[in-house]
DNA sequence: ATTTGAATTAAACAAATGATTAAATCAATT
DNA sequence: AATTGATTTAATCATTTGTTTAATTCAAAT
């Protein structure tokens, strides 16, 4: 595999991922990223060479952060349909709490570049033929589930857990609650969520 | 009030308006803004002072188109609280379907500053004293409702109304959809939005 | 101790970028 | 037609920003 990463490359990395993740490509400045690994500038050139670069190893590392624990819980075949849906808001609540702003920075990155996205992530083809996805046709074909759309249910769910994360900050202003309460009152949706999506999968 | 702004006054903030919600304020270069607009880069200065003057007016505006409807809303004596929640499902649908990057613009800006916002939103008074908050405690008082946290309640609402327009790209690259059928398909959640909001607040 | 290559530094470069200037054009008024 | 102020333009300025260079320091091998 690669090398293990020196002391220096780390500190970089690290800078570059926090600011990269709060103010995004063109909002981060190379002399920023130094400033903050507290490192000469020419370190990020000689250890990455490019800015560019740098982002792109940022980006790929968060992507895999982001999805690899999904891949797997999506096709465990030992758990049913709502096991599933427990597993999945623990882990990303628990991955969001530590992580609030990884969230944004991959949606952000879409929206942008969403061409280079797709080669990126061979996810795309693990979801369809996920055995989450044969549980939810099935059901549906059973009629334990109303024939929605299936992306209907993907932005439910997704909308659910990851996007209290992504309004924090607003809602923090409009309640006045401190963005670690709220990250506090969050971890309530662990078990809530499935809940919830239960109780909207008997509609219509 | 304000004079009526000339022609191009107008072309530079449509122009404005458009790159600011898709890159942000960094992203954005003035002269991409006066290439759009077809006018002199000068112009830019002449019109507005600066960049950050123009993001700054872009960034009223944004809010109050934003939020202006709403306000109306739930503080609506008329209507109780499921007629509320058909409304602002019906009318925020449509405006984030002609107007797809307006809730990431807004939701970015707050999130890098969170302090100016709360001085920017009057409507934060607003909503604490709105006869929505009022119908929805009274409903929990009544056992009506279960007794969650109003801040789940909202985060629930929005993340149904709102998530879907953030996560679009990303749908469209997982399911191969292209942009225009997702939002042709989130119309449906015109009607389904508020009956899963009502099946939700059965739970618990 | 010397050598050698990697790591680090200060300085500078070149391009990008926000803003300004001074001259020109335009449009309305006299 | 001449005047006047607003608008537009091309050119330029000053700073920011990503990157490079050349010299220096460091650490390990000989």
């Amino acid at each position: 595999m690669s090398d293990k990463e020196s002391e220096t490359e780390g500190l970089i990395k690290e800078a570059a991922r926090k600011l990269f993740h709060e103010k995004g490509f063109a909002g981060t400045k190379t002399r920023d990223i130094a400033e903050a690994a507290q490192i000469n500038l020419a370190l990020l050139n000689y250890y990455f060479r490019s800015k560019k670069k740098l982002y792109d190893i940022i980006m790929m590392e968060s992507i895999q952060h982001f999805f690899s624990d999904l891949v797997v819980v999506i096709n465990n075949a030992e758990t049913n349909f709502l096991e599933k849906l427990q597993e999945l808001a623990i882990i990303y609540i628990d991955m969001l709490s530590q992580n609030p702003d990884i969230a944004n920075f991959i949606l952000n990155e879409v929206r942008q570049h969403p061409d280079q996205f797709t080669s990126k992530l061979g996810a795309l083809e693990m979801a369809k033929n996920s055995v989450f996805l044969k549980q939810y046709t099935e059901a549906v074909k059973e009629g334990v589930i109303p024939p929605v759309h299936p992306a209907h249910f993907l932005m439910n769910f997704a909308g659910l857990v990851v996007f209290p994360f992504i309004v924090t900050p607003m809602v923090s202003v409009v309640t006045g609650l401190p963005r670690t309460d709220l990250i506090e009152l969050i971890q309530e949706r662990k078990r809530l969520v499935p809940l919830w999506i239960q109780s909207m999968l008997q509609v219509k």
